[in-house]
DNA sequence: AACGTCGGTGTAAATAATGAACCAACAAGG
DNA sequence: CCTTGTTGGTTCATTATTTACACCGACGTT
């Protein structure tokens, strides 16, 4: 299924001797994956170049998924209005795996914003949404990403575990997460934990805004916004926000 | 992957030992099954049950693929203007796997109305769509289509080779395929395929009704309306209506 | 014409998946 | 309070599976 991680955004189309070379596995091997992920409608071929790309099965799951769920409904207006009133690109991702994937992102009408990839896989650790989310984990998943080794995506991205450990408790401390340039240069994200009904967390609501417009004023009406938001998006997802969560800038 | 199959509309969580009962799978390869699913995102277990349900992964890769080919965009707006026409539901489905996939449904406001599933899939040679598909694709596909032992779901499915080449060679020449009560019983259905670059099926594009309410004026409404739908619906997926495809009534 | 690449196919070797038995924990029932 | 039947999960020896090498024809470039 790792397969699949190697479609992206701009990447949409995959030829079979570029999947094999990509992901290190024969030819032969890959072929037949994808064979069987056709079957199941996960990938399909297009006809004319013989390419492979993601599949329409993958839509049907989504909205199973959606109709059991529905989390995209629930996030867009809150994202719309996050990034609205932030005048930042505003995005939500969920945790998928051993990462959070971008469920929604909204961005601002101004000229000069941050874009972020739709369905990326955002890094537990590089990312403001990565930081918020792990710090309100469960103990175990909290371990479990500091047990990893870490990559250095950015000059700044915390790469041993003591510093990713101080980040951690200071995200927890303030009940909210800063990323300057950890994932990306010249884009600083602040981000917010939505909880699930156990009280831990299950993914994050996060505001990226480009490194050259932060100020404490603006960041201070940033997180004014991302407070109430996350709280509702928490709401609106059947999760429960714990008592003791507070935001302090 | 087949055992995302058994999470439908209805039964959004799944318990291990359910899993591999509904399966035929050992309890054992399931559980290690859903563990390496898990890593991908594609399943998550509820912390508070242990039940398993699709994961967040699924919403990433549809958010990718719509990046890509924005199906659902295109067809949302489609939908709901020919759910307005005709006052009954109409829905698309797209070619996965090896069968169609329910990609978009628009319910009328009308009380008496077919409900669809969110997410199903549709059965190539017992439902309007799957002929319409069928009819209109690639010739291998037909052929496997054909090849296939055909399940009874109500009394009047088709079950034999003949009988759905019979059908199929009434749709080609039509243009446009009939289900009555092929699927389910007191439902009629009425498809157009949707093409892709290549001119050959690509999906459907359908409008189901109570059986009660069929009668031939409102027939020819319904094709009046889903015709044009169609082909709109096929150009704005990047698609090539082929020049000798017309809709007899 | 030579070369590289493409997608795809067989087959023999080697690895990985498999499933019966077992476990602790919980629930319903007598 | 014990029985009985669930549940999710683990173990390990057996086994069948996947794997990767070599090869193929087709297409495009040089």
């Amino acid at each position: 299924m790792k397969l699949l991680d190697f479609f992206t955004d701009k990447v949409t189309e995959i030829g079979l001797s570029d999947l094999a070379r990509l992901s290190g596995i024969d030819k032969a091997t890959v072929l037949r994956m994808l064979q069987d992920m056709a079957e199941s409608g996960f990938v399909e071929q297009n006809p004319e170049n013989r390419r492979w790309r993601l599949g329409a099965g993958i839509l049907r799951l989504a909205r199973l998924r959606e109709a059991a769920q529905p989390v995209t409904r629930v996030l867009t207006p809150i994202l719309e209005r996050l990034a609205g009133d932030t005048g930042e690109t505003a995005h939500a991702s969920l945790l998928s795996g051993r990462d959070l994937a971008n469920i929604g992102v909204v961005e601002p009408t101004r000229a000069n914003r941050v874009y972020i990839e739709p369905g990326l896989a955002l890094p537990l650790h590089a990312t403001a949404s990565g930081l918020a989310f792990t710090a309100f984990a469960r103990p175990e998943q909290r371990d479990r990403v500091l047990g990893r080794k870490l990559s250095a995506i950015t000059g700044t991205t915390p790469v041993t575990r003591d510093s990713l450990a101080a980040m951690l408790t200071r995200t927890a401390a303030r009940g909210f997460a800063v990323a300057d340039q950890t994932y990306e240069d010249e884009v600083y994200g602040l981000a917010v934990p939505l909880f699930g009904p156990d009280g831990f967390a299950c993914g994050a609501l996060a505001v990226a805004t480009p490194a050259s417009r932060v100020s404490e004023p603006h960041e201070r009406g940033i997180l004014a916004a991302l407070a109430p938001a996350a709280a509702e998006a928490t709401r609106g997802l059947g999760g429960r926000v714990p008592a003791h969560h507070r935001i302090i800038y």
